[in-house]
DNA sequence: CTGAAAGCGCTTACAG
DNA sequence: CTGAAAGCGCTTACAG
């Protein structure tokens, strides 16, 4: 690894030059310039990022906080991987790297845990991070929101913050919610009921207000017991379903806030003989890989999965470079027919 | 952000004893010591990383090759945040942090691509990084042969590697498939074929030959036909099915190299109007969460998943306070039956 | 257009 | 046990 003062010695100059030559190319006299460059080339020369950090007081890395191994283990985000390849595309193409911070747990104090938010702002600091993008687990609001009046950039998935520079990226949850349950009632049925995400949490709630919305486009609105909730995951699906199977009159059709619980009330629906679409028409949300694999294959409301990583990462840029936060992202859903909805 | 100068005046010492203080408490004399601590916590100090960095060499990251935009759009790893769970849990018990490295595509060429793993290498210099994690994407085995050979610590996922300071870990692949294929045996089958991942790849080559180990015990060996190649992916596996069926003497039962496969042959047997696993009994391997979730439900060989990061992080950490690497990391695997074989 | 100097915040021999 | 000093490698006013 050549440091900046080789260069400037093969070359004759000054390390002010050499670092000119790469910060404020125009400054520089056109043949010293390409003189250094092509020294620097030669040597493969990179500015060591530890000195440029320390010295601008600004790293070229953003940070991930991402709550993995605290309270809830069995934690899963239903498409970390395609959201990550988004973001880590769009940050590269910033020149930028995504520092997943060591949450707490260790010895040393180094890592942070979501209880402390404080202790992630401090990391940021030190790093030199330029923001922070926040992977929400369903229950981390107060937390977020810490984050977001720290004054540290940062974009949060899926849950509302607000700060002096903060935003976030969600998906148009009550939309997309309204477009499957208006295809039900399009397929002629009546007796629609959901199974929602965890109460409070944003995009359970946009979903809700969704399905509310299309029934109310429909004249009609909820019947008793027709809205139960769930946590997201696969056997609070089923268990709601079980709950909706025994109403007296039950429904129908099901909308599932996520395909996990589409997949448990499948479950359910099948254990209890019904046969999914004829007895039971069913819809998700998510569009994740099992959604199209279940038997029979899942309707459901797709997200644009990278494209939240890349909203993201254009987010924070924006923050880093510009100034204030601009409003919340809002990513486009749409509706995959498939089979469960009986609408082939 | 209290600095140590701050921190040393508060308490009327050097800079260097606050230093001291943590990093070698031992001989600095204990009033001051604690003394420095109190007012260190009540500040909330902690050293800046860049600083630290910069003087030591050393940052407390370690780096992720993973490469995501580069020729393989749609390449996806089977339990990538599973394994990411486990790495990052593993790393922040020792206080390090996880950097996903930018790859190539950016206009700064500040990202590098596995084409040219010098440039990882050299990032790895840049950010004073412990050492590399290498996730393959199945091909990749020339690019980590030269970060293996490169001298930085690094640790390949599932490709076997040398060099002075490398190693992998890898499941029993021969082993868990020896399993499979020997419960299938076990079941009266005799023929019995096998769709592989791509040749040449390590963990595909080594399932493929527990599934000849398995034959061998059972004194049979594989029949013309038997062994077809696919890409670990779900469409590979219809295709592959398809050819075994158009055998004049198809096989009764398959061991699949992957869940993804199993279930494209799934598709393929019943799209055949063959039933599973009355006409066909079917193994996958991974054990993802598809396998569960199919119908029926897939027998597979359970892989470690989260193991594979805490491995990784033992293995990297192990070569930044030890020395030389250690033998490469052999995790084992376990056969979950469910229903696709026809045991229940 | 370019250089000398100071500074970013820490660590580590070297004296004492 | 502790301080003064040098150094890590870069950037950025400040002069010239």
């Amino acid at each position: 690894m050549a440091t900046g003062r080789e260069i400037a010695q093969l070359c004759g100059v000054s390390v002010a030059t050499v670092s000119r030559v790469f910060n404020q190319p125009e400054t520089v006299n056109e043949d010293t310039r390409e003189r250094v460059l092509r020294v620097a080339k030669e040597l493969d020369y990179r500015p060591n990022e530890s000195a440029r950090a320390l010295s601008t007081k600004q790293s070229t890395m953003i940070g991930l906080v991402w709550d993995t191994d605290h309270r809830r283990p069995g934690w899963r985000h239903p498409y970390l991987q395609d959201l990550l390849i988004g973001l880590k595309s769009a940050l590269s193409a910033h020149g930028y790297h995504l520092l997943m911070l060591a949450t707490s747990g260790d010895a040393r104090e180094v890592g942070a845990s979501l209880a402390d938010p404080v202790g992630y702002v401090n990391m940021t600091r030190r790093h030199h991070l330029g923001g922070l993008v926040l992977i929400d687990s369903g229950s981390d609001a107060e937390a977020f929101e810490a984050f977001a009046q720290s004054g540290v950039p940062c974009v949060a998935l899926d849950v509302a913050v607000d700060g002096p520079r903060a935003t976030y990226v969600t998906s148009d949850n009550s939309g997309g919610a309204r477009a499957a349950v208006a295809h039900l009632v399009g397929l002629g049925h009546s007796r629609i009921a959901t199974i929602t995400g965890p109460p409070g949490n944003q995009p359970s709630d946009a979903r809700l207000s969704g399905y509310r919305a299309a029934l109310r486009d429909a004249g009609a609105e909820p019947r008793a017991g027709y809205v139960v909730a769930g946590d997201f995951y696969r056997a609070s699906g089923t268990a709601a379903m079980q709950r909706l199977l025994a109403l007296d009159e039950p429904p129908t059709a099901v909308f599932a806030a996520s395909d996990e619980m589409a997949v448990g009330a499948l479950l359910a629906a099948r254990a209890a003989g019904l046969r999914v679409p004829r007895d039971l028409a069913l819809v998700g949300f998510d569009d994740i890989e099992i959604a199209s694999v279940v038997d029979p294959a899942l309707t459901t409301v797709a997200q644009d999965k990278p494209g939240f990583g890349v909203a993201a990462a254009k987010a924070i840029m924006a923050m880093i470079t510009g100034g204030g936060p601009e409003g919340p992202v809002v990513l486009p859903t749409q509706l995959v027919v498939r089979d469960s909805c009986g609408a082939r």
